[in-house]
DNA sequence: ATAAAAGTGAAAATAATTCTTATTTTGTGT
DNA sequence: ACACAAAATAAGAATTATTTTCACTTTTAT
């Protein structure tokens, strides 16, 4: 792999931050500062980063993230506004364990963990989001229906 | 939520295999039977099949796939095909309790867990799959590359 | 200087959702 | 049973989002 002055500012954003950006916002942030960066790069580099091992993707619902964080840790997404955060926490050594040696006897070579629930932002957020619930109809029927959320009153 | 054929076939298609389909692949199960079907009717109704719990979600790289099969049980994902199998094992019940009593100390309401590695049909493949793995180059450098492989000879 | 690696920008391919209009389903009251 | 109205749903086209490919140019390491 040789160096590329694209890859090196790809992979100081992604280090920069610890908001597991997808593609195109780091697309967005390295492109300040590199006007002729082209996406398809991104794409690209991040693939070769990860690849590398230098950089871990982050696969699930819609885009595909990126954390540039070597350390181990767990990932927990929002399930209101999609962000991933970080666990870190010595209750996973055990999980992590357990699962190591769950794999041969799968006939597996890897594990994927992820968490989810609401974030701290958003639990804590002023403005209501939406969530699919069931309700009920005037007349008595139950439908699945996007409401109004909110945690503050 | 009011019956209809259409739901009605697509559920009835997702439960009559063991291949966790992506929406595109159960619209074209179903389209025989029902050529009038639309895309967006699929992708609304495995949408509200989830939401009401009679489907489950699979979220990974590439497209959402989806299984019909209510019976608890885990997940392994090809990394050569990409396909998703079932794993049935009691050994993994200890793994989930250990998840659910995890998951208040993490502040999370839920934890996907999904096992990776060849498939049996992959592995048993005639035909070569590529990878990507590090190559030394002639004059001595490292570079990633797609190389062939195949577990035949 | 040279060859491999990498970048660019546009286009194509994939994946998923949105929108408007038309049709179907279902509870209620004949 | 039958008609009605409201809610739910479907069709089909269009749009948006995401990711990859391609032909060419530039950069990098020897």
């Amino acid at each position: 792999m040789n160096r590329s002055s694209q890859r090196e500012a790809i992979l100081k954003a992604l280090r920069s931050v610890k908001s597991h950006p997808t593609a195109d916002e780091i697309y967005a942030m390295v492109h300040d500062s590199m006007p002729r960066l082209s996406l398809a790069t991104v794409y690209r580099n991040l693939e070769q980063l990860v690849n590398a091992g230098m950089v871990t993707a982050i696969d699930g619902a819609g885009s595909r993230r990126f954390d540039g964080n070597a350390a181990p840790h767990h990932h927990k997404r929002c399930s209101v506004c999609g962000s991933v955060s970080d666990i870190f926490s010595e209750e996973l050594h055990h999980l992590d364990n357990a699962i190591e040696r769950l794999l041969p006897l799968l006939e597996c070579s890897a594990c994927s963990v992820e968490f989810s629930g609401i974030c701290g932002k958003c639990r804590a957020a002023e403005t209501p989001f939406y969530e699919t619930v069931s309700v009920r109809t005037e007349r008595g029927r139950v439908n699945t229906k996007n409401e109004e959320i909110c945690y503050h009153e």
